[in-house]
DNA sequence: TCATATGTTGAACCATTGTTCATTAAATGA
DNA sequence: TCATTTAATGAACAATGGTTCAACATATGA
């Protein structure tokens, strides 16, 4: 996308970036940040370090790239899908179908978005986790949205804040989803589409047993 | 726990270990493991550098004792709790007061927890984080079992694969909290003891609502 | 009290690794 | 073809920080 207009001189450029990018991606997700050398993206990328440096201002920019674009692109993807939808029930099951496919097909890069995401909130350092988490706050906000509204037309029960329905539906999908991805021998993706969106919308209980409620 | 019948040197080494731990907890979880000298845990703990490699190997056996001491302590608190309820729906119960309870009292810590076992699934160095992980699949077993035990008494629908139950509901729970813990300006603790299981022992589903099987 | 053992200290060492830049290679176009 | 610009290279530099250990302090008990 995006690459139209360009010279030949700025396109060998972006493909140059991609390779680099595609080399890191690879070492991060294995091994972690700080456990990666610019020696070894240089030698997984097959430049020398000096050409990725004449690309990217230093490490922690060419993570930040790394990351920030990735995760733009799936935002993009599910907010779109979000706003797309006929209704709040196809909202989510859309939703629920394009991280799926975002799972199977980026798991690795998943892996790193998670740890950014989940592991490092308040942490002062900040930088791009900021921009990321703010990404992902606008996600939930969408989520949020759609179940606010399904509630305001009398779809769903008023029983629950929006946005915990959105925490929950997300957090819950996505513990789900790595379990089947990453271990598919002993947890296998149950086949089922509405597998997932029905631990929310279906009661666990059995009609006759005891309530919550005491 | 586990102090008696030591000699005074004994005990005293045991004092020093714990205020070298506290010094590292606070830093580690605040900055990150990568991101704290060992000069800067000596000065915190007021210890000088060489003390602390008396007691412990280098940084990473520092790291790995840290983290795992506070998550069996966490693991036998949930654990038991399980264990000791009277029928499966107090199990439920009880976990999730005894979870709120750990979250609100150790945060910091928390944060680095989730990094660990969220974050770095696979992760070829493993080493600490396989046992942790090993911790964590233990619980989630149990958890497990309570659902199972549930469904084959007829208090649970048997839609749901207990592994997949025990997954969604701490997963949900674990979002929901963090959420609460870390902003509790914007976003406060409901209140309500049974709000989080409600999330799958009620249906979100307003009754006469377009059911999720289309 | 004093000789010995035991524990503490932190400056110095050194391995690692992000970054630079002089050198070499390739592309350009006159 | 060849002078000049532009880009690629990777050895060397410098900073960081984990680890060591000789010197110092304290405790022990004869």
């Amino acid at each position: 996308m995006g690459s139209e207009g360009l010279s030949r001189k700025e396109r060998e450029r972006l493909r140059q970036r991609e390779e680099i990018l595609n080399a890191a991606l690879q070492l991060f997700s294995l091994k972690g940040y700080e456990n990666v050398t610019m020696q070894e993206v240089a030698q997984r990328a097959e430049y020398a370090v000096g050409t990725i440096y004449n690309i990217f201002e230093n490490k922690k920019e060419l993570y930040k790239a790394l990351l920030l674009e990735h995760c733009q692109r799936f935002h993009e993807r599910v907010v779109s899908t979000l706003d797309s939808a006929k209704d709040e029930m196809t909202a989510l099951k859309d939703y629920l179908k394009a991280k799926l496919e975002i799972f199977t097909q980026n798991i690795s890069l998943i892996r790193l978005y998670i740890k950014e995401t989940q592991g490092a909130r308040f942490n002062p350092k900040a930088g791009m986790e900021e921009e990321i988490r703010e990404l992902y706050n606008s996600f939930l906000s969408k989520l949020a949205s759609v179940f606010e509204s399904g509630i305001k037309k009398g779809i769903f029960r008023n029983r629950f804040r929006p946005r915990d329905l959105a925490v929950a539906l997300d957090s819950l999908t996505t513990a789900l989803l790595f379990e089947w991805v990453e271990d598919p021998e002993n947890n296998p993706y149950p086949g089922d589409q509405d597998y997932m969106l029905s631990f929310l919308l279906e009661s666990v209980l059995e009609r006759g047993g005891n309530n919550v409620s005491h």
